[in-house]
DNA sequence: AGCTTGCATCGACAAACGTCGATCCAACAG
DNA sequence: CTGTTGGATCGACGTTTGTCGATGCAAGCT
């Protein structure tokens, strides 16, 4: 497992602190493109989720297909997609597979939209709809 | 401007202390799914990023449109996602329209995406490709 | 050897998405 | 009022995505 055509982009570019502070390069873009546009899907999220809060550190996949109103092969699809993501990974043992969360991905999302420490924000305060 | 059909997801549920604690439920998920996708093409990654690491807080967008190689209806279109997405707003100031960051809304992905403090990490060091 | 079970892969197909040119509207300049 | 410019909206069109049933493969059971 683990070891298809998957692009896993890994190496997002080491470098960029982040999306806020300076204008992301196109091939940034792309790459990190690629890792939210896993997250953009109900499903996958949820997958996620109980991937990366399962106590023991991984599912079997017998345990996700279940929770879901989904056809095995949709959920085997959506798994895939965040494997290819660098989001999670998998292993074969006997019978059954075991996902788990790969940390280092969502943490470098985690870093990509966090604010600099004490950035000013601009003055505007925060008007989601106040029609001054 | 920023009063239109515009669904802005806005509350994405204030709880849910992040998605790597405990399973995400249908409803969060659906929310999230749509900030995550905004951020899931290129253009717009790329745009965000402009908008919000603007010295001025704001950016006209006679200054983003020139800066791609797609028509002006296009980049248009990507700004509206993020609007609805609610991770920007807008405003028209005579002749030209400013768009400017909603950092509540990065910050709430940010905090989705954190890993509580000391999170044990399973085990599991870092195998992206051991092939054990 | 056969059967069964757990998952992945393979088309297929409808829905959603990204892009464009054409058009429309708001604001300003003559 | 007429013309011009910045930007949004409107179809249209090709590509991608999410989903399915059918099939393939690996591992265990009898």
């Amino acid at each position: 497992m683990s070891k298809q055509e998957a692009e896993v982009p890994g190496e997002v570019d080491a470098c960029c602190p982040g999306l806020l502070t300076a204008p992301l390069h196109a091939d940034q873009a792309v790459e990190l493109a690629k890792v939210f546009k896993a997250l953009g899907d109900p499903i996958r999220l949820r997958l996620l989720s109980m991937i990366a809060s399962r106590a023991g550190g991984e599912v079997c996949v017998c345990d996700l297909t279940p929770a879901f109103d989904l056809s095995q092969p949709t959920i085997s699809h959506h798994l895939k997609l965040l494997r290819q993501a660098g989001l999670i990974d998998c292993e074969r043992r006997g019978t059954w597979v075991y996902y788990w969360l790969l940390p280092e991905m969502t943490d470098r999302l985690a870093g990509v939209l966090a604010r600099p420490a004490g950035q000013p924000l601009p003055e505007r305060p925060a008007e989601a709809g106040v029609a001054s």
